[in-house]
DNA sequence: TGCAATGTAAAACGAACGTTTTACATTGCT
DNA sequence: AGCAATGTAAAACGTTCGTTTTACATTGCA
Protein backbone atom coordinates (compact mmCIF):
# COMPACT_ATOMS: atom_id res chain seq x y z
CA UNK A 1 0.00 0.00 0.00
CA UNK A 2 1.49 3.01 -1.38
CA UNK A 3 2.33 5.60 1.42
CA UNK A 4 -0.08 8.57 0.37
CA UNK A 5 -2.93 6.28 0.22
CA UNK A 6 -2.27 4.98 3.93
CA UNK A 7 -1.83 8.78 4.62
CA UNK A 8 -5.33 10.07 3.45
CA UNK A 9 -6.86 7.03 4.54
CA UNK A 10 -5.71 7.37 8.58
CA UNK A 11 -6.73 11.44 7.76
CA UNK A 12 -10.04 11.04 6.68
CA UNK A 13 -10.67 8.42 9.74
CA UNK A 14 -9.57 10.59 12.02
CA UNK A 15 -10.78 13.61 10.71
CA UNK A 16 -13.84 12.58 10.42
CA UNK A 17 -14.53 10.84 13.71
CA UNK A 18 -12.67 13.12 15.86
CA UNK A 19 -12.74 16.89 13.68
CA UNK A 20 -10.58 18.21 11.69
CA UNK A 21 -9.31 20.59 14.70
CA UNK A 22 -9.30 18.48 17.67
CA UNK A 23 -6.81 16.16 15.40
CA UNK A 24 -3.27 16.64 16.00
CA UNK A 25 -0.64 15.63 13.73
CA UNK A 26 0.94 13.56 16.46
CA UNK A 27 -2.05 11.75 16.52
CA UNK A 28 -1.90 10.95 12.46
CA UNK A 29 1.41 10.43 12.08
CA UNK A 30 1.02 7.36 14.55
CA UNK A 31 -2.38 6.28 12.67
CA UNK A 32 -0.66 6.75 9.53
CA UNK A 33 2.18 4.81 10.87
CA UNK A 34 5.22 7.10 9.02
CA UNK A 35 7.30 9.69 10.86
CA UNK A 36 6.04 13.39 10.61
CA UNK A 37 9.08 13.56 8.02
CA UNK A 38 7.45 11.50 5.62
CA UNK A 39 3.93 13.06 6.45
CA UNK A 40 4.76 16.23 5.67
CA UNK A 41 6.64 15.39 2.38
CA UNK A 42 3.67 13.61 1.21
CA UNK A 43 0.65 16.26 2.78
CA UNK A 44 2.80 19.54 2.43
CA UNK A 45 0.04 20.86 5.19
CA UNK A 46 -2.57 19.71 7.52
CA UNK A 47 -4.84 22.22 5.42
CA UNK A 48 -3.69 20.49 2.45
CA UNK A 49 -4.16 17.40 3.61
CA UNK A 50 -7.68 18.06 4.82
CA UNK A 51 -8.31 19.25 1.08
CA UNK A 52 -7.00 16.29 -0.44
CA UNK A 53 -8.87 13.83 1.62
CA UNK A 54 -12.06 15.74 0.33
CA UNK A 55 -10.91 15.38 -2.79
CA UNK A 56 -10.14 11.72 -2.49
CA UNK A 57 -13.82 11.71 -0.80
CA UNK A 58 -16.03 13.26 -3.39
CA UNK A 59 -14.41 10.85 -5.76
CA UNK A 60 -16.04 7.72 -4.07
CA UNK A 61 -18.71 9.61 -3.38
CA UNK A 62 -19.91 10.59 -6.47
CA UNK A 63 -18.67 7.47 -7.67
CA UNK A 64 -21.96 5.95 -6.24
CA UNK A 65 -23.97 8.16 -7.54
CA UNK A 66 -23.97 7.11 -11.14
CA UNK A 67 -27.13 6.19 -11.20
CA UNK A 68 -30.40 6.74 -13.16
CA UNK A 69 -33.34 7.25 -11.00
CA UNK A 70 -34.03 9.19 -7.82
CA UNK A 71 -34.64 6.23 -6.12
CA UNK A 72 -31.45 4.69 -7.07
CA UNK A 73 -29.52 8.17 -5.74
CA UNK A 74 -31.09 7.18 -2.09
CA UNK A 75 -30.50 3.60 -2.35
CA UNK A 76 -27.08 4.91 -2.94
CA UNK A 77 -27.30 6.84 0.20
CA UNK A 78 -28.41 4.39 2.01
CA UNK A 79 -25.29 2.16 0.93
CA UNK A 80 -23.29 5.22 1.53
CA UNK A 81 -24.65 5.82 5.23
CA UNK A 82 -24.15 1.87 6.09
CA UNK A 83 -20.35 1.92 5.32
CA UNK A 84 -19.28 5.16 6.22
CA UNK A 85 -21.18 5.72 9.46
CA UNK A 86 -23.78 8.29 10.10
CA UNK A 87 -21.46 11.58 11.00
CA UNK A 88 -22.53 14.28 9.31
CA UNK A 89 -21.53 15.84 5.80
CA UNK A 90 -17.37 16.07 6.00
CA UNK A 91 -17.74 18.98 3.05
CA UNK A 92 -19.67 21.42 5.09
CA UNK A 93 -18.07 19.95 8.89
CA UNK A 94 -14.80 21.13 7.65
CA UNK A 95 -15.83 24.01 5.87
CA UNK A 96 -17.98 25.05 9.49
CA UNK A 97 -14.56 24.11 10.90
CA UNK A 98 -12.26 26.47 9.63
CA UNK A 99 -14.97 29.51 9.39
CA UNK A 100 -14.41 29.24 5.54
CA UNK A 101 -10.50 30.83 5.87
CA UNK A 102 -9.17 28.04 4.78
CA UNK A 103 -8.71 28.15 0.79
CA UNK A 104 -7.35 24.81 -0.22
CA UNK A 105 -10.63 23.30 2.32
CA UNK A 106 -12.89 25.76 1.48
CA UNK A 107 -12.29 25.49 -2.66
CA UNK A 108 -12.80 21.74 -2.25
CA UNK A 109 -15.72 21.89 -0.30
CA UNK A 110 -17.06 24.33 -3.03
CA UNK A 111 -15.92 22.33 -6.06
CA UNK A 112 -17.67 18.99 -4.57
CA UNK A 113 -20.72 20.71 -3.65
CA UNK A 114 -21.39 22.37 -7.08
CA UNK A 115 -20.44 18.65 -8.61
CA UNK A 116 -23.18 17.10 -6.60
CA UNK A 117 -26.15 20.14 -7.12
CA UNK A 118 -24.98 19.19 -11.03
CA UNK A 119 -25.32 15.25 -10.86
CA UNK A 120 -28.66 15.64 -8.85
CA UNK A 121 -29.97 18.09 -11.54
CA UNK A 122 -28.79 15.35 -14.39
CA UNK A 123 -30.50 12.37 -12.26
CA UNK A 124 -33.52 14.58 -12.03
CA UNK A 125 -33.45 15.17 -16.00
CA UNK A 126 -32.99 11.55 -16.49
CA UNK A 127 -35.66 10.13 -14.92
CA UNK A 128 -38.63 12.71 -15.50
CA UNK A 129 -37.42 12.71 -18.80
CA UNK A 130 -37.23 16.89 -18.64
CA UNK A 131 -35.25 19.54 -16.45
CA UNK A 132 -37.02 20.75 -13.79
CA UNK A 133 -34.31 22.54 -11.19
CA UNK A 134 -37.64 23.36 -8.40
CA UNK A 135 -37.56 19.25 -8.25
CA UNK A 136 -33.29 19.01 -8.28
CA UNK A 137 -33.48 21.48 -5.26
CA UNK A 138 -36.18 19.42 -3.21
CA UNK A 139 -34.03 16.07 -3.78
CA UNK A 140 -31.28 17.95 -3.43
CA UNK A 141 -32.37 19.30 0.24
CA UNK A 142 -34.09 15.43 1.06
CA UNK A 143 -30.58 13.72 0.44
CA UNK A 144 -28.86 17.36 2.72
CA UNK A 145 -31.12 16.23 5.23
CA UNK A 146 -31.43 12.84 5.19
CA UNK A 147 -26.96 13.31 6.03
CA UNK A 148 -27.62 15.43 8.68
CA UNK A 149 -30.94 14.03 10.46
CA UNK A 150 -29.43 10.61 9.90
CA UNK A 151 -26.78 11.76 13.10
CA UNK A 152 -29.72 11.82 15.69
CA UNK A 153 -32.67 9.81 14.33
CA UNK A 154 -30.68 7.11 12.19
CA UNK A 155 -31.12 5.20 9.44
CA UNK A 156 -35.09 6.15 9.43
CA UNK A 157 -34.18 9.21 8.21
CA UNK A 158 -32.89 8.15 5.24
CA UNK A 159 -35.66 5.89 3.99
CA UNK A 160 -38.15 8.32 5.29
CA UNK A 161 -36.63 11.19 2.77
CA UNK A 162 -36.37 8.53 0.37
CA UNK A 163 -40.30 7.99 0.60
CA UNK A 164 -40.61 11.79 0.33
CA UNK A 165 -38.60 11.95 -2.97
CA UNK A 166 -41.11 9.47 -4.40
CA UNK A 167 -44.13 11.04 -3.78
CA UNK A 168 -42.82 14.45 -4.93
CA UNK A 169 -41.15 12.69 -8.55
CA UNK A 170 -44.67 10.97 -9.04
CA UNK A 171 -46.50 14.29 -8.67
CA UNK A 172 -44.12 15.79 -10.87
CA UNK A 173 -44.40 13.00 -13.83
CA UNK A 174 -48.26 13.05 -14.03
CA UNK B 1 -25.94 44.50 30.40
CA UNK B 2 -25.24 41.75 32.54
CA UNK B 3 -21.85 39.56 31.83
CA UNK B 4 -23.08 36.63 31.70
CA UNK B 5 -25.93 37.70 28.79
CA UNK B 6 -22.79 39.58 27.37
CA UNK B 7 -20.51 36.68 27.22
CA UNK B 8 -22.83 34.45 25.57
CA UNK B 9 -23.71 36.56 23.19
CA UNK B 10 -20.13 37.30 22.23
CA UNK B 11 -19.26 33.14 22.58
CA UNK B 12 -22.19 32.57 20.49
CA UNK B 13 -21.26 34.71 17.48
CA UNK B 14 -17.46 33.33 17.45
CA UNK B 15 -18.62 30.06 17.99
CA UNK B 16 -20.70 30.14 15.27
CA UNK B 17 -18.66 32.09 12.35
CA UNK B 18 -15.21 30.57 12.92
CA UNK B 19 -16.35 27.24 15.25
CA UNK B 20 -15.34 26.16 18.34
CA UNK B 21 -12.41 24.84 18.40
CA UNK B 22 -10.82 27.51 16.45
CA UNK B 23 -11.76 30.32 18.33
CA UNK B 24 -9.07 30.70 21.31
CA UNK B 25 -10.27 32.19 24.96
CA UNK B 26 -8.10 35.76 24.12
CA UNK B 27 -10.46 36.23 21.11
CA UNK B 28 -13.06 35.65 23.29
CA UNK B 29 -12.38 37.55 26.55
CA UNK B 30 -11.56 40.58 24.28
CA UNK B 31 -14.77 40.23 22.24
CA UNK B 32 -16.93 39.89 25.56
CA UNK B 33 -15.14 43.21 27.02
CA UNK B 34 -13.96 41.38 30.11
CA UNK B 35 -10.77 39.83 31.65
CA UNK B 36 -10.11 35.94 31.62
CA UNK B 37 -10.98 35.73 35.42
CA UNK B 38 -14.29 37.47 35.24
CA UNK B 39 -14.69 35.04 32.16
CA UNK B 40 -13.73 31.90 34.00
CA UNK B 41 -15.74 32.80 37.00
CA UNK B 42 -19.01 33.07 34.66
CA UNK B 43 -18.15 30.09 32.21
CA UNK B 44 -16.54 27.58 34.59
CA UNK B 45 -14.66 26.27 31.32
CA UNK B 46 -14.98 26.92 27.47
CA UNK B 47 -17.06 23.65 27.33
CA UNK B 48 -19.59 24.71 29.68
CA UNK B 49 -19.31 28.25 28.15
CA UNK B 50 -19.79 26.43 24.79
CA UNK B 51 -23.26 24.27 26.31
CA UNK B 52 -24.75 27.63 27.59
CA UNK B 53 -24.48 28.57 24.20
CA UNK B 54 -26.31 25.50 23.40
CA UNK B 55 -28.80 26.18 25.73
CA UNK B 56 -29.64 30.12 25.08
CA UNK B 57 -29.87 29.35 21.43
CA UNK B 58 -32.37 26.33 22.03
CA UNK B 59 -34.19 28.57 23.98
CA UNK B 60 -34.42 31.14 21.28
CA UNK B 61 -35.08 28.61 18.07
CA UNK B 62 -37.86 26.63 19.73
CA UNK B 63 -39.33 29.99 20.59
CA UNK B 64 -39.68 30.65 16.88
CA UNK B 65 -41.17 27.00 16.06
CA UNK B 66 -44.60 27.72 19.00
CA UNK B 67 -46.79 27.29 15.83
CA UNK B 68 -49.63 25.70 14.82
CA UNK B 69 -49.13 24.42 11.03
CA UNK B 70 -46.18 22.89 9.16
CA UNK B 71 -45.93 25.94 6.42
CA UNK B 72 -45.64 28.33 9.70
CA UNK B 73 -42.08 25.89 10.74
CA UNK B 74 -40.81 26.66 7.97
CA UNK B 75 -42.16 30.25 7.21
CA UNK B 76 -40.15 30.47 10.98
CA UNK B 77 -37.02 28.74 9.55
CA UNK B 78 -37.02 31.52 6.83
CA UNK B 79 -37.07 34.19 9.17
CA UNK B 80 -33.99 32.24 11.65
CA UNK B 81 -31.83 32.05 8.63
CA UNK B 82 -32.74 35.70 7.56
CA UNK B 83 -31.52 36.61 11.09
CA UNK B 84 -28.59 34.07 12.28
CA UNK B 85 -27.50 33.50 8.48
CA UNK B 86 -27.15 30.44 7.21
CA UNK B 87 -23.67 28.19 8.47
CA UNK B 88 -25.60 24.54 9.16
CA UNK B 89 -26.89 23.75 12.39
CA UNK B 90 -24.61 24.90 15.18
CA UNK B 91 -25.50 22.04 17.55
CA UNK B 92 -24.71 19.07 15.38
CA UNK B 93 -21.36 21.11 14.49
CA UNK B 94 -20.54 21.46 17.81
CA UNK B 95 -21.03 17.76 18.37
CA UNK B 96 -19.44 16.76 14.87
CA UNK B 97 -16.07 19.08 16.07
CA UNK B 98 -15.68 17.49 19.60
CA UNK B 99 -16.35 14.14 18.38
CA UNK B 100 -18.95 13.87 21.00
CA UNK B 101 -16.40 13.46 23.81
CA UNK B 102 -17.07 16.41 25.51
CA UNK B 103 -20.24 16.08 27.90
CA UNK B 104 -21.69 18.83 28.57
CA UNK B 105 -21.56 19.44 24.90
CA UNK B 106 -22.87 16.23 23.83
CA UNK B 107 -25.81 16.90 26.13
CA UNK B 108 -27.01 19.83 25.31
CA UNK B 109 -27.38 18.56 21.74
CA UNK B 110 -29.00 15.70 22.37
CA UNK B 111 -31.47 17.38 24.54
CA UNK B 112 -31.97 19.95 21.76
CA UNK B 113 -32.52 17.54 19.42
CA UNK B 114 -35.17 15.75 21.04
CA UNK B 115 -37.03 18.85 21.55
CA UNK B 116 -36.98 19.69 18.47
CA UNK B 117 -38.25 16.34 17.10
CA UNK B 118 -40.86 16.27 19.63
CA UNK B 119 -42.13 19.50 18.55
CA UNK B 120 -42.52 18.67 14.59
CA UNK B 121 -44.48 15.78 15.57
CA UNK B 122 -46.63 17.84 17.90
CA UNK B 123 -46.86 20.59 14.79
CA UNK B 124 -47.77 18.08 12.72
CA UNK B 125 -50.48 15.95 14.61
CA UNK B 126 -52.24 19.80 15.15
CA UNK B 127 -51.88 20.43 11.27
CA UNK B 128 -53.10 17.15 10.21
CA UNK B 129 -55.53 16.62 13.07
CA UNK B 130 -54.49 12.89 13.73
CA UNK B 131 -50.41 12.14 14.78
CA UNK B 132 -48.08 10.75 12.09
CA UNK B 133 -44.67 9.79 12.64
CA UNK B 134 -43.45 9.67 9.31
CA UNK B 135 -44.75 12.34 8.26
CA UNK B 136 -43.09 13.87 10.73
CA UNK B 137 -39.83 11.69 10.33
CA UNK B 138 -39.87 13.78 6.84
CA UNK B 139 -40.82 16.88 7.65
CA UNK B 140 -38.16 16.96 10.14
CA UNK B 141 -36.00 15.77 7.26
CA UNK B 142 -36.87 18.75 5.11
CA UNK B 143 -36.12 21.20 8.21
CA UNK B 144 -32.63 19.85 8.58
CA UNK B 145 -31.87 19.45 4.94
CA UNK B 146 -32.94 23.25 4.49
CA UNK B 147 -30.42 23.98 7.33
CA UNK B 148 -27.71 22.87 5.29
CA UNK B 149 -28.37 23.11 2.37
CA UNK B 150 -28.59 26.85 2.61
CA UNK B 151 -25.35 27.27 3.10
CA UNK B 152 -24.25 26.80 -0.12
CA UNK B 153 -27.89 27.15 -2.03
CA UNK B 154 -28.99 30.01 -0.41
CA UNK B 155 -32.58 30.79 0.92
CA UNK B 156 -33.73 28.99 -2.26
CA UNK B 157 -33.30 25.85 -0.51
CA UNK B 158 -35.32 26.62 2.16
CA UNK B 159 -38.64 27.66 -0.28
CA UNK B 160 -38.26 24.37 -1.94
CA UNK B 161 -38.47 22.70 1.29
CA UNK B 162 -41.81 24.51 2.33
CA UNK B 163 -43.25 23.63 -1.18
CA UNK B 164 -42.32 20.16 -0.83
CA UNK B 165 -43.24 19.67 2.58
CA UNK B 166 -46.67 21.28 1.12
CA UNK B 167 -47.02 18.76 -1.20
CA UNK B 168 -46.76 15.42 1.26
CA UNK B 169 -49.09 17.67 4.12
CA UNK B 170 -51.49 17.89 1.30
CA UNK B 171 -51.09 14.00 0.05
CA UNK B 172 -51.56 12.87 3.92
CA UNK B 173 -54.85 15.07 4.12
CA UNK B 174 -56.85 13.38 1.52
C1' DT C 1 -16.33 52.54 58.88
C1' DG C 2 -15.28 48.31 57.13
C1' DC C 3 -15.77 44.08 54.93
C1' DA C 4 -17.40 41.09 51.17
C1' DA C 5 -18.23 40.92 46.47
C1' DT C 6 -17.02 41.90 41.86
C1' DG C 7 -14.31 43.65 38.65
C1' DT C 8 -9.53 44.65 35.84
C1' DA C 9 -4.71 43.99 34.14
C1' DA C 10 -1.13 41.11 33.32
C1' DA C 11 1.99 37.58 34.13
C1' DA C 12 2.66 32.77 34.51
C1' DC C 13 1.45 27.75 34.07
C1' DG C 14 2.58 23.36 31.70
C1' DA C 15 0.90 21.18 27.72
C1' DA C 16 0.02 20.75 23.00
C1' DC C 17 0.05 22.86 18.52
C1' DG C 18 1.92 22.62 13.37
C1' DT C 19 6.23 22.44 11.33
C1' DT C 20 11.34 21.98 10.54
C1' DT C 21 15.72 20.12 11.37
C1' DT C 22 19.48 16.99 12.41
C1' DA C 23 21.50 12.61 11.98
C1' DC C 24 21.27 8.21 10.16
C1' DA C 25 19.56 3.68 7.64
C1' DT C 26 17.86 1.41 3.64
C1' DT C 27 16.93 0.75 -0.99
C1' DG C 28 17.27 0.66 -6.19
C1' DC C 29 19.14 2.27 -10.36
C1' DT C 30 23.43 3.24 -13.69
C1' DA D 1 30.76 0.92 -6.69
C1' DG D 2 28.40 4.92 -5.90
C1' DC D 3 24.92 8.23 -5.82
C1' DA D 4 20.10 9.80 -5.46
C1' DA D 5 15.87 8.89 -3.44
C1' DT D 6 13.07 7.59 0.34
C1' DG D 7 12.40 6.29 4.65
C1' DT D 8 12.88 6.48 10.26
C1' DA D 9 13.65 8.41 14.99
C1' DA D 10 13.77 12.16 17.81
C1' DA D 11 14.74 16.63 19.21
C1' DA D 12 13.84 21.31 18.67
C1' DC D 13 11.38 25.47 16.72
C1' DG D 14 8.44 29.37 18.26
C1' DT D 15 3.52 29.91 19.03
C1' DT D 16 -0.71 29.31 20.98
C1' DC D 17 -3.68 26.70 23.86
C1' DG D 18 -7.00 26.61 28.18
C1' DT D 19 -6.57 27.86 32.75
C1' DT D 20 -4.81 29.86 37.20
C1' DT D 21 -2.59 33.20 39.91
C1' DT D 22 -0.98 37.54 41.80
C1' DA D 23 -1.83 42.19 42.86
C1' DC D 24 -4.85 45.87 42.96
C1' DA D 25 -9.27 49.01 42.20
C1' DT D 26 -14.12 49.82 42.76
C1' DT D 27 -18.53 49.29 44.57
C1' DG D 28 -22.61 48.40 47.75
C1' DC D 29 -24.36 47.03 51.85
C1' DA D 30 -24.16 46.16 57.39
Amino acid sequence: MDMTTKLIAAAEQLFDRHGYMATGMDRLTEAAGMSSRTLYKHAGSKAQLMARVLTERDRRFMARLEVRTVDALFAALEDWVWVEGTRGCLFLRSRAETGGDTPEIAEAVASHKAAFHRRIEEVVAADLGREDPVLAEQVLVLIEGATHAAVYRGADAVSAARAAAAILIERART
